[in-house]
DNA sequence: CTCAATTTTCAGTAATTTCTGAAAGTTTGA
DNA sequence: TCAAACTTTCAGAAATTACTGAAAATTGAG
């Protein structure tokens, strides 16, 4: 298969930056190919363009379904399965964000809850309790910015897109969130 | 060293959360200890608590010393360093978002520019160039955000974390940004 | 139902990454 | 300047992770 070279340096930093994450090598690569493809491509395709074993890009695809990143689907007369990815960049995004929230943000908020419940036995206990519970919050915090982040709907993400790099209206967002909480002052909630 | 087991968990599980980001164990280990310590430690102290090698630990300080993670500091009559993570969570995660920033988004927007700078000599590679423009934006678009996000002063933080999750406030900053770029239309910046 | 096309699994091998002990390097107080 | 205290480096061992080919399983057209 001719990979255009733009396309095959694309690939090959998706491959850099996948294991730079815990997202291997392989399965980077696949992803990057299959997002700049024109149409939805088969696994035989793959492992051909990429160089890696039929049996490689199976274990990728299957890694990629269970992150619910790529769409499949049959043409007539073919049985092979062809993948592609959504359409829109931002869903993508969000899924990504989901998935890693459930995999690894939980998992921690629910180790953390669990060590803030345990009664101190020392002061470095109680120490270290209180650092943990200054991690919850953050992390909470963290979160639920994202996932407002997430919940705006598709067309104002484009609107803010097609704004580009005029970030000072973002910026100005950023202030109004600033007098809300000040409004607000130091009360507990 | 005597090693709590409510701080025994929140290392280990910050060593398997350390592997599944390009983090390896013995330094998500090293620095969640950190984290929890009531009073700045040193290597050899690091050492024995996590059962690794003196030299394991010294290279896993110098990696997170590389990320700008930890303090290091003196104390009288002690020639040995001791080391220990900024009291401000917020501080270190902000830290960590401008070196993952550098690393790893710089990078790939220093890519996609190039890609996208190519004559594209197909129809394919006009497409491929089309979807990593979609990329970049989005890259762009949240990596603005996020360092308005990191630009908050540790007060107004400090406010918002109080609030907990009373994250209605949130919400309502994000309606506000709806309706300013609603009023914006959809014309090019 | 049968069988060819296709996909998945898996045991073994290859490659990579992590970790260690020993040795070399650095620092500082006397 | 020396030497003890401490830190870093690094080559090789150990552990982990990625990858392959062959075989098994599944699928669907006829």
């Amino acid at each position: 298969m001719n990979t255009p070279p733009l396309v095959q340096s694309f690939v090959l930093h998706f491959g850099e930056m996948g294991s730079r994450w815990g997202i291997n090598r392989t399965v980077g690569q696949i992803y990057a190919l299959l997002y700049v493809s024109e149409r939805p491509i088969n696994a035989d395709e793959i492992a051909e363009s990429l160089g890696f074993s039929r049996s490689n890009v199976s274990m990728g695809l299957k890694e990629l379904e269970s992150w619910r990143l790529v769409k499949l689907q049959h043409f007539p007369g073919d049985r092979r399965e062809y993948f592609s990815t959504p359409d829109d960049v931002w869903e993508i995004f969000r899924t990504l964000a989901e998935e890693r929230k459930k995999r690894e943000v939980e998992p921690t908020l629910t180790m953390l809850r669990g060590a803030m419940m345990e009664r101190p036995a020392s002061d470095a206990e109680k120490h270290a309790q209180a650092r943990m519970k200054e991690m919850y919050q953050l992390i909470e915090l963290v979160t639920s910015w994202f996932s407002d982040i997430q919940n705006l709907d598709v067309e104002t993400l484009q609107r803010l897109m097609k704004l580009g790099s005029k970030v000072t209206k973002v910026l100005q967002f950023t202030q109004s969130l600033s007098k809300m909480t000040s409004r607000n002052g130091g009360e507990e909630a």
